[in-house]
RNA sequence: GGCCCCUUCGUCUAGUGGUUUAGGACAUCGCCCUUUCACGGCGGCAACACGGGUUCGAAUCCCGUAGGGGUCACCA
């Protein structure tokens, strides 16, 4: 069965790239009747915080990615701890003592003399009584894993037959010199014993992938599937995730996009379909296929976004909408979201149609004599569908101005505002009272 | 700086050597509908980063240049 893993590190909250990264490998899994796994990252016990684990949980529940099982990579520890020793006993492992600062320097010279900053092995060339009397004077190791410097090649799901050549890059820290495991090994290790099939992430991950594979290997696993996503950018080109204060699920929840606009958006944006408002979550499994993703970076579009929430906004109906304006203490009946709908782009504009339907005076600069020929010409008996058209008859015949200016005019003394709804509908719900108090101001 | 990836309308993209006056969607603009605005319907504008090859023929293949992104942590 196809197994994928959503693997946050619990260190902040979800951004639209990371979670983008979720959607994709929830709707790869749920195309295939798979089994979706959500992993902790948070080896990294420093950095994580309970907190984010929450947030990132209450998001994925708020977009509707459900997942089948969940694990912690700090309760695995122990069995990090063996694979370690095992990985030490063949060889594949060797202890290094360079302190953080050393190694920082060593980067930087090889930088500045135009090499690639590659770790040289030298802790690789410790003699073994050189060893000992590290450890004798209370220095403690971390762990590299040694990488064959030969080509891996893999099929990426989505980058086709790729390549890397493993002598540029260093061998990669897996424990570090406090005995905290990196994430490089633990996920391996996990991704092993929790039979993990596919392993979607961004293609900031290329080079660790092809690093991993080789960890795989030495651990006498092939690797699972691999598929590398293009980046997803800002609009002006630059990093989601490395902007600050990069765009957040919370922050996307507060801007009222649901999450059926965010993952229409999220499944079509970067793809060759068109970016369109689905019905439902399983209408967007159901048509999702990896292969559709360019290998070009996209951009973040929150104009697209937005506009596809209208839509969704618009099409709700009253029940639904009603559940979502609840706490906003508003009075919009059905008959009245009926005729607003059209004209609503956001939940909050309800706010400002519940006050002109049902609340008090508006401001508005139409001129006082307007206003009292308004009253003057409104049609005597009870509102019905032809006011509206009578009213405005009346108004054209006695008062020499373009029907097009009285329109303005009515719309604008009656609503404070210059566009809206069909007036002819809105009068009925305003009602003939509300209208000639607000003619009477 | 090394390595990897990318470059078609404003945006997301189709295009795998001739079927292409480069197609669609969104945005934009115009018209129609509506005795206003919006909604809706119809239509227009708008792109192959650049320079060399290869070829009878190139958006499509090759090389180079430029630009963008990623990565090179005792983060994930």
């Amino acid at each position: 069965m196809v197994k994928l893993r959503f693997a946050p590190s619990p260190t902040g909250n979800l951004h639209v790239g990371n979670y983008r990264t979720a959607l994709i490998n929830f709707l790869f899994t749920k195309i295939n009747s798979g089994h979706f796994l959500l992993r902790i990252d948070d080896t990294d016990n420093e950095r994580s915080k309970i907190e984010f684990e929450k947030s990132i949980k209450e998001d994925l529940s708020w977009a509707g990615l459900k997942w089948d099982s969940e694990v912690k990579q700090s309760s695995r520890i122990k069995r990090y701890r063996q694979v370690l020793e095992s990985l030490i006993k063949k060889q594949f492992v060797y202890p290094c003592f360079e302190t953080p600062e050393e190694l920082l320097l060593k980067r930087k010279s090889q930088l500045s003399s135009g090499k690639p900053p590659v770790y040289d092995r030298s802790s690789l060339k410790l003699s073994p009584s050189n060893i000992e009397k590290y450890i004798s004077e209370g220095r403690k190791p971390h762990f590299r894993f040694m990488l064959n410097h030969e080509t891996v090649f893999w099929n990426d799901l989505v980058r086709g037959e790729c390549k890397y050549n493993m002598k540029n890059i260093s061998d990669p820290i897996i424990v570090r010199e406090d005995g905290r495991f990196i994430y490089t090994l633990a996920s391996v290790i996990d991704d092993i014993d929790l039979n993990i099939t596919h392993i979607i992430r961004g293609e900031d991950h290329v080079t660790n992938s092809a690093a991993q594979i080789q960890l795989f290997n030495s651990l006498g696993s092939k690797a699972p599937t691999m598929g590398h996503l293009s980046l997803m950018t800002d609009f002006e080109g630059e990093s989601l995730s490395k902007r600050i204060g990069s765009i957040s699920l919370k922050e996307l929840r507060h801007n009222e996009i649901e999450s059926l606009s965010l993952n229409s958006y999220l499944s079509l944006n970067g793809t060759s379909k068109n970016i369109i408002l689905r019905n439902n979550l399983h209408e967007i499994i159901s048509d999702f296929k990896i292969s559709d993703f360019n290998r070009a970076p996209t951009k973040f579009n929150f104009n697209d976004l937005k506009k596809l929430n209208s839509k969704f906004i618009q099409q709700l109906n009253y029940e639904e909408i009603k559940s979502r304006f609840n706490y906003l203490d508003l009075k919009i009946e059905k008959n009245a979201w009926e005729v607003i709908k059209s004209n609503i782009f956001s939940l909050s504009e309800l706010k400002k149609w519940d006050q002109i339907i049902y609340g008090e005076l508006l401001e508005n600069d139409v001129e006082e004599i307007m206003k009292e020929n308004f009253i003057k010409h409104m049609p005597e008996n009870k509102f019905n569908s032809e006011t509206w058209k009578n009213w405005t008859y009346n108004l054209e015949k006695n008062l020499d101005i373009k029907k097009s200016e009285i329109f303005k005019l009515l719309r604008k003394a009656l609503t404070g505002i210059s566009k809206g709804p069909e007036m002819s509908e809105l009068i009925l719900i305003m009602g003939k009272e509300k209208i000639l108090d607000r003619l009477k101001k």
